[in-house]
Formats: structure tokens, C-alpha cells, sequence
DNA sequence: CGTCTCACAACTAGTTGTGAGACGGTGCTCTAGT
């Protein structure tokens, strides 16, 4: 729409370090962007529309892929303008843009802020709107007055909402927090796995994956997922110089709280505001309540309290009515405060990808934050609890048997009905069985369900498949739980490790982590000289194909295709990529 | 896999030990009852 109104503009963007409030995302990567056709078109709309006199370097890259029709995974960090990469092209193109999005509350803060902007009209589809809402929204979009909509993956999954939005023509598919896709579509929530196939239907426009915190193994994994193969990689610097990283390990319960309150208690005393992230709900509730008999303002947040309860701790830590929010893993996406100061840790996180995300949480303004881990070792056995569920056997059987002798298409709320398994071990053993490529979505409108994919496979085969797969991602899981206790007890730079997990060298140790002061890190230098290096492929004869992470004095951790992550000796290195079959 | 709670025993009247069992995270959506 805009493209005919340019003309006469057009110039590389330079880098802006020197005006950038938000973290550098640049580091290692070229500053200038090549000029397409699109580029002028693109910082036109940025200024008309939005105001956005500059775009990063990184966002026009992403956005004139987009345009040229491409994929796009853009691993940019929060508060870095992420959203800007689908509302910019959504200006230039015909149709309404899509976007997915976890959360209700952020889909409407998205919403909301779309509308603040100015921006074309943004509505939101989901469960909690009533029937006159939901009217309103579907006409504002069947009319062309709206051009946003968001909604969540399970509204995806309905065939009657991608049927009403094949209808519109959609140009432009957004899946944003893109690494829901990895940590929740495997098991937690399943419908982010079945983004594929509904993008399809949709007449398989460009899709842009978005998010802050992505491994490189997690974005081959939203990738392929999402079936964007070809999707052009986006992937700004991990590294947040302004959070110093510590880490404190406990030997008993006592110690551990102890050193969280004084450590919590003494920064709210200088006058900061933070984060907590424990383990349990009940973990929270304690140590909010220690924290407030030490005159501490702290409140609890988990997902067992109240919508309303959990909306109003979440306001007062915006403005600042508390000092320290006591939390499970439930909070924390979508907010975009800048002045954390602290983020503290009293128990291992699940993953280096989850801990990092937390940690992220803190210093957007850039000035100089915390992040301190309190741990014990006893810690990685709760994460392992919580993070591996047993592939459901009985109830796999039961379910592929239901399906194989059916004559048709079952309905999942037919097959979860008839099952002897309890729902949720049987709505488990249904997603593992659509995953292992044994049910299969089929039928149209009320006769739309699951069939068996073939009556030549048998039950066993099937099942067998399905507990393969569950087992293989039980590994993952369990070794990226030793992945984040590797980082807790490394004696080296504690952000070269990190950063080495997303991919990134630092050639030197950073200087102010808790290792760096000590001493411990100039000792444990890697050396990047000998024949593997990051990123080099491998072959282990039990564990088979693997990809070199990270490189030590004398060990390597590699991430195998079947077992995951592993640390293995260098002196167990043969020529040609191959390792010994003794490691371990 | 570890921690906590509870019931109960053993012991002698307030406390300590033991074994079994429950519990531990992330959210959407639909449905039944107010």
C-alpha cells in the first residue's frame, strides 16, 4: 500500500550503539543490511505509521525477508523492538496477519499496544471473550478494519477458526514466544506442535518465529516443528555484559534459606527491586512470608493462586507497590520492566534456557544488575520430577487399540471418554501417537477427529514408536538438567559457559562473574586449537550422531540426536570426528 | 528422588522413632452449576 508512495530514499541503515537504549544486539554480526526493494517501503511505514525514526539493522533484516516471502526465526532480545518485525510488514501487505501468542493476558497487552501505537485496528479470539465480543472481532477482521489478530494454539487447533481465517487471506503468520513451541509443545501443551499443519491450511503464508532465549538446538527444534526448513536466522548477541552472575552452593536446606534472605534482605536494603524463582508453589509462599517478617514487601506468585490475585501481584510489581515478587516459573512472561536489579535463584532451574530467560529479567536499562543461583545438589532431582514424565505405557496401548478398531474418525473427547486410562495419561498417550505419525487428524465438520493411519500397522509397532519418542525426549530433558547443574558447579567463566550454550564464543573470560574473581576461570581456558571445535560434528558408537556445544581443557559436552547433552573426555578423541566408546 | 506429613508404636506421661504415602510446574478450553 505504501510501496508506490516512496521514492528517493534509500541508504544502508547504519549501527546506532551510540543511541541505543535497548541491550546490544549487534555484537559479532555485521552491522550493515543490504538495501532490497523493500527497505525504503519498510522505514517509511516505521515513520508514518509508528514514529520509529531508525530501524536496528537486525529488525530490517528480518522484516525484508519476510517481504521477499521468506521464513523468518528472529532470536532477538526483549525490549530490543521484536514486535516491530511483523507490525511494519503487516503495513505493506494485503491481508491480516496472525499471531500466536501463549498467554490471554498477552495477547491483550499486545492488543492494547497496538492500539496505543496508532496502529491498525488489533483484535484478539479466544475463550474468555463473550459471544458479542467475539462477533465484533471476526466481522472487524471479515471487514478488513482489522488487520492484527491474536490468538493462542489451542484456538489454532479448532478447524472452524482456520477455516474462517483461510477465508480472510491471511499474508503474514507470527508465532511469538517461538520457544513455547520446544518447551511446551512436546508434552504441556500439545497444540503448539500442531502449528504446522494449521499454517498450511492457512494457505501456508510466511511464517516469523519470535523469541528473546533460543539454544541452537531449540531453534533447529522450532524450526522443524513449525516446518520453515528454509527459514532465514536472525540471531542477535546472548550476551548481557550488564548481569553479573553468581553462584552459591548450599550444603543443607538452612543454608540455602539463609543465604536467600540475607542476600534478598541486603539488596531490598540498597534500595533494589527484584525477582525470586523457586521451584514449588509452597516454596514461594515461605519465602515471600520470611521475607516480609525481615520488613521486606514481598509477595508470592504461582499458578495455583487466582486470576485476580495473580494480576494484582503482577501490577504491583510494575509499580512498584513491592519490592520482591516471590515466583514459580509462572511468572515472568511478557514483562518488560527495566529497572530489575536482582533476579535470584533458590533452586536450580530446569534448563540453562529457562534459567537464562529468568536472569534476563533483569538490567533492561541497562545499568548493572544480579543474578545469583542458590543451590544444592539434591535441587536437580526435583527438576528432574518435574520435567520427566514416563512414557504412559497401559494407556498408549489403550488408546492406539481404541483407534485401530474404530471405523472412522473418533473425536479426542470420544477417545478420551472411552479410555480406561485417566484423561490426562490418555490425552498424553493420543498426542504421543499423532506425533509418532499412527493417528491421524481426519473427516470434516462434526465428524472431524483422530483416525488410525494405516490398518497394516499394528498396535505394537505404534506404541512402540510413541515410547520411543517419549523416551528420547525424556533424555533431552534429563541431560539439559545436567546441562544447567554442569553450569552451577563449573570452576570456569560462568559466561562462557552460558554464552557457549547458545552458540556463542567469548574469547576471554568476562571479569566479573563469581569465577572470574575467584580465579578458578583463568585456569579452565577453552582451548578452541585442536581438531574439534564448536560446533563440529561427531560420531559416538553407542550414542551416534552428535554436534560438539562446548569445548573445555579437557572435556567436551556434546549434544547427541538420541541421548542429548553429554560430557564427554577429550582424551577419548579419535581422528575424524569419532569418539571412543568407553566416554562418559 | 527427596521431603514432608501422618498415624502409630514404644515408651512411660512428654518425646522420639519408623514406615507408608502423598506431593512436587508451566495454560488453554469446555462444561456444569450458581
Amino acid at each position: 500500500m505504501f510501496a508506490s508512495a516512496v521514492g528517493g530514499y534509500d541508504r544502508f541503515v547504519p549501527d546506532h550503539h551510540d543511541h541505543d537504549a535497548g541491550p546490544d544486539i549487534d555484537a559479532g554480526k555485521p552491522a550493515l543490511v543490504a538495501t532490497t526493494e523493500f527497505t525504503a517501503p519498510l522505514q517509511k511505514a516505521a515513520v508514518d505509521v509508528f514514529g520509529w525514526e531508525e530501524l536496528h539493522p537486525r529488525q530490517l533484516e528480518a522484516m525484508q525477508a519476510l517481504m521477499e516471502g521468506r521464513d523468518v526465526l528472529a532470536v532477538l532480545p526483549t525490549g530490543s523492538g521484536k514486535s516491530a518485525v511483523y507490525q511494519v510488514p503487516t503495513l505493506l501487505l494485503d491481508g491480516p496477519t496472525v499471531i500466536v501468542s501463549p498467554l490471554l493476558a498477552l495477547q491483550r497487552d499486545q492488543a492494547h499496544g497496538l492500539r496505543e501505537a496508532g496502529a491498525p485496528a488489533a483484535v484478539v479470539v479466544n475463550s474468555q471473550q463473550r459471544a458479542a465480543e467475539l462477533r465484533d472481532a471476526w466481522a472487524r477482521l471479515e471487514s478488513g478494519e482489522a488487520r492484527f489478530v491474536f490468538l493462542s494454539p489451542e484456538q489454532l487447533a479448532k478447524g472452524e477458526v482456520v477455516d474462517r481465517l483461510a477465508a480472510l487471506g491471511v499474508t503474514l503468520v507470527v508465532v511469538d514466544e517461538a520457544h513455547c513451541v520446544s518447551s511446551w509443545g512436546h508434552d504441556f501443551r500439545p497444540d503448539y506442535l500442531r502449528l504446522a499443519p494449521a499454517i498450511e491450511r492457512l494457505g501456508r503464508p510466511p511464517v516469523v518465529a519470535l523469541t528473546a532465549t533460543a539454544a541452537p538446538p531449540v531453534q533447529d527444534d522450532i524450526v522443524e516443528r513449525l516446518g520453515i526448513d528454509g527459514a532465514a536466522r536472525v540471531v542477535a548477541s546472548f550476551d548481557r555484559p550488564e548481569i553479573r552472575l553468581e553462584v552459591s552452593l548450599a550444603v543443607t536446606e538452612d543454608d540455602k534459606r539463609a543465604g536467600v534472605l540475607e542476600c534478598v534482605t541486603d539488596a531490598v536494603g540498597r534500595g533494589e527491586r527484584g525477582l525470586v524463582y523457586t521451584a514449588s508453589r509452597a516454596a514461594t509462599e515461605e519465602c515471600a512470608a520470611a521475607l516480609v517478617e525481615r520488613g521486606v514487601t514481598a509477595l508470592a506468585y504461582h499458578a495455583g493462586m487466582k486470576r485476580e490475585e495473580r494480576s494484582r501481584v503482577h501490577d504491583a510489581f510494575l509499580d512498584d507497590t513491592v519490592d520482591v515478587v516471590v515466583a514459580t516459573s509462572a511468572f515472568g512472561m511478557g514483562i518488560d520492566k527495566p529497572d530489575v536489579r536482582f533476579v535470584v535463584h533458590a533452586s536450580l532451574p530446569e534448563s540453562l534456557d529457562s534459567y537464562y530467560q529468568q536472569v534476563g529479567r533483569a538490567g533492561r536499562d541497562g545499568d548493572p544488575a544480579t543474578a545469583r543461583m542458590f543451590y544444592r545438589p539434591e535441587d536437580e532431582h526435583i527438576q528432574n520430577f518435574l520435567t520427566t514424565s514416563k512414557p504412559p505405557k497401559a494407556a498408549l496401548k489403550d488408546v492406539a487399540t481404541l483407534l485401530h478398531v474404530a471405523d472412522g474418525p473418533l473425536s479426542p473427547a470420544e477417545i478420551l471418554r472411552r479410555a480406561k486410562a485417566g484423561r490426562a495419561q490418555a490425552q498424553r498417550a493420543l498426542d504421543l501417537l499423532e506425533q509418532a505419525g499412527a493417528a491421524l487428524p481426519a473427516g470434516t465438520g462434526s465428524r472431524r477427529g483422530l483416525e488410525w493411519s494405516d490398518r497394516s500397522v499394528a498396535v505394537k509397532a505404534a506404541v512402540a514408536v510413541a515410547v520411543g519418542l517419549a523416551e528420547a525426549h525424556q533424555r533431552l530433558t534429563r541431560s539439559r538438567v545436567e546441562m544447567m547443574r554442569g553450569y552451577a558447579d563449573t570452576t570456569g567463566c560462568r559466561r562462557q559457559v552460558l554464552l557457549g550454550y547458545f552458540g556463542e564464543q567469548l574469547a576471554e573470560p568476562c571479569g566479573h562473574c563469581d569465577t572470574c574473581e575467584k580465579g578458578t576461570a583463568a585456569q579452565e581456558q577453552p582451548d578452541e586449537t585442536g581438531p574439534l571445535t564448536t560446533g563440529a560434528e561427531v560420531e559416538h558408537d553407542e550414542w551416534g550422531r552428535g554436534v560438539v556445544m562446548q569445548v573445555e581443557v579437557d572435556r567436551l559436552t556434546v549434544l547427541f540426536d538420541t541421548v542429548g547433552y553429554k560430557t564427554v573426555s577429550r582424551a577419548i578423541l579419535r581422528p575424524g570426528g569419532l569418539l571412543e566408546l568407553d566416554a562418559s
